[in-house]
DNA sequence: GGCCAGGTGTAAA
DNA sequence: TTTACACATGGC
């Protein structure tokens, strides 16, 4: 594979987003509830993400102003399936505390934020952040996350940084709009959940 | 039963 | 400035 634009095309041919649920994959994308999805499907599946998001529906918590002021404990318990629940309903109330006191709004967020702003939530780091802006507030930014890395590694490329894999990723589609890498990244995860087993990555069916 | 998941923060070298 | 480790559940 020599380009990005090979393993863009290669990709669309295998038709991986289908059933598409959302139109830019992220289920409720341009939502806050991208925001809470975010920080759980850190190191976990979304399918477990989905456990602790019907709970918190069920609850009447989903919605940033009640999470701001959300009791932590009954937070926690309602994102166990999620694992990792202590820390990240830590995490989760404190971005919502901060956009409420920055914001007021996530209508007012998702047109003001800036990256540099998400990387200084605790909790929030490059893919999160990226995650949020992309498909969140429906900016231009491309996610990677480390099937992406693997998914390279196995054609050959080695790189130094989340920064550096980006703008490998993103050479030559610079003007391309939000929706463009929503779904560009949404067909990395979806051929990793079919083609990476572990360590073991299959891009056999890519043809480039 | 061990391995792993759509990472991130922090302590120690 | 790098590296190692903690965080934790649940599915295979």
């Amino acid at each position: 594979m020599n380009s990005t634009q090979e393993l863009y095309q290669s990709l669309e041919k295998l038709n991986l987003l289908e059933d598409l649920r959302d139109s830019y994959w992220w289920p409720n994308s341009g939502t806050f509830e991208v925001v809470v999805g975010a920080i759980l499907t850190q190191q976990t599946k979304w399918q477990k993400v989905e456990k602790s998001l019907k709970n918190l529906k069920e609850s009447g918590v989903l919605d940033l102003e009640k999470l701001a002021e959300f009791d932590l404990k009954e937070l926690q318990t309602l994102i166990k399936p999620s694992g990792f629940y202590n820390t990240k309903a830590k995490y989760l109330k404190g971005i919502c505390e901060s956009i409420m006191n920055d914001f007021g709004s996530f209508e007012k967020f998702k047109d003001e934020i800036s990256r540099e702003w998400l990387l200084a939530q605790k909790g929030v780091g490059e893919e999160t952040a990226d995650s949020i802006l992309c498909y969140g507030c429906y900016r231009p930014e491309m996610v990677v996350d480390s099937y992406t890395n693997r998914i390279l590694n196995a054609f050959g490329y080695e790189f130094e940084s989340y920064g550096d894999i980006k703008e490998w990723l993103i050479s030559g589609f610079e003007d391309r709009d939000a929706k463009f890498f929503a779904l560009y990244h949404g067909m990395i995860v979806e051929f990793a959940k079919k083609y990476v087993k572990g360590k073991r990555v299959d891009v056999s069916v890519l043809e480039v």
